[in-house]
DNA sequence: AGAAACATATGATTTGAATCATGTGGTTGC
DNA sequence: GCAACCACATGATTCAAATCATATGTTTCT
């Protein structure tokens, strides 16, 4: 997790949510920060027009309001989309240790650097309008073989920014191809 | 930009690039943080397996390899995308200021958390498959208000990935059906 | 153990975004 | 001031990804 280091010398607590329940909501004020235990969190922007919009889903391992560590009030909601576990730590004791800890400090810098990484990658995945394209070229990013691993292809699908049934559809084609391998929900490019 | 008061502090010098022309390269060893002053620089990775993808455009104020401030190498290239000036810090400099000077680094630390967000933001945004749909929900983002207002309608097409012909129709019917009103190449959402 | 919920899978169909083509207007550089 | 380049625009066409439907396999909860 993000404050992996960090989660000794802060207090912290575990929360349980079921599915569906709110971990907070846009405009509350940030008293915590928070790290995905178990399950997931998904991040919710109300839209002042219309329907409010998916920002982002956080799964096991993710801290989330970590971009909320400079902010007020929470500029989105958070929801369990499963139930889920969630470990709640301080925002204003993880920003005074942060003050007198140069060293933790400088990796969360280090942390968030690869989280823009990641983020950039994936964004520039998701541009690309070929199914195949797009999921070789996901395939073939770090996070896939790290993080994403165990997520259901269901999940990937929508990380992508795909409909899922055209996920299975092409996985299917690229394992006829010869491109790619699996064996139970692990996928692996062939080649390399 | 996003060393606006390191800016002063840090030494650095001013380059320009001509359309085309390479800053760094990927494995390049990272010596320097840049921040483009004018101009645009595309981050490309080439994928061992076919075409090289575009992974990030920088646009003016925007810093690069920020991401790389803690990388033995860079990840990926940078390359003119037109007539470009850049401001070249020293790495090893900038990191040595930040471990001497926790507040600056708490500064970086805030701008890259923001930096997160936006990407996030900008990736769900991306996901959205509709074209009217997706172009109101850019356009009631921030950084469409504050740092995109002067990119080329081209360009952020590019951005919220779409063809750029599909963009401009999606606005024309969006400004028929008065959901946007336009002057020059400023847009605004009409509600709110 | 059984039920409910969810992931995986695949077929049929529709649709709308990408693509190709072409033209105009505006900037930039020499 | 001219040429080259690029942004903006719009029409016609294609095609592949979304969607709808349905079924089976798999986890999870009680």
């Amino acid at each position: 997790m993000i404050y992996s280091e960090l989660h000794n010398i802060l207090s912290s607590k575990t929360i349980h949510l079921k599915s569906g329940q709110y971990l907070f909501t846009q405009g509350d004020s940030v008293k915590n920060i928070y790290c995905v235990n178990k399950g997931r969190i998904k991040l919710v922007r109300d839209t002042f027009e219309g329907t409010p919009i998916l920002i982002h889903v956080a799964y096991a391992e993710e801290s989330i309001a970590e971009a909320s560590l400079f902010s007020k009030k929470y500029h989105c909601s958070a929801m369990a989309g499963t139930n889920t576990e969630v470990i709640v730590y301080s925002k204003d004791e993880l920003l005074k240790i942060l003050q007198e800890n140069p060293e933790s400090m400088m990796n969360l810098l280090k942390q968030l650097t690869t989280q823009v990484r990641d983020l950039r990658m994936l964004n520039e995945t998701k541009s690309i309008y070929s199914a195949k394209e797009k999921v070789l070229t996901y395939l073939s990013t770090e996070f896939h073989r790290d993080k994403d691993s165990d997520l259901p292809l269901k999940d990937i699908a929508q990380k992508i920014g795909m409909a899922h049934e055209t996920f299975y559809r092409t996985l299917k084609i690229l394992e006829n191809n010869g491109k790619i391998k699996r064996n139970k929900s692990h996928i692996k490019l062939t080649n390399l």
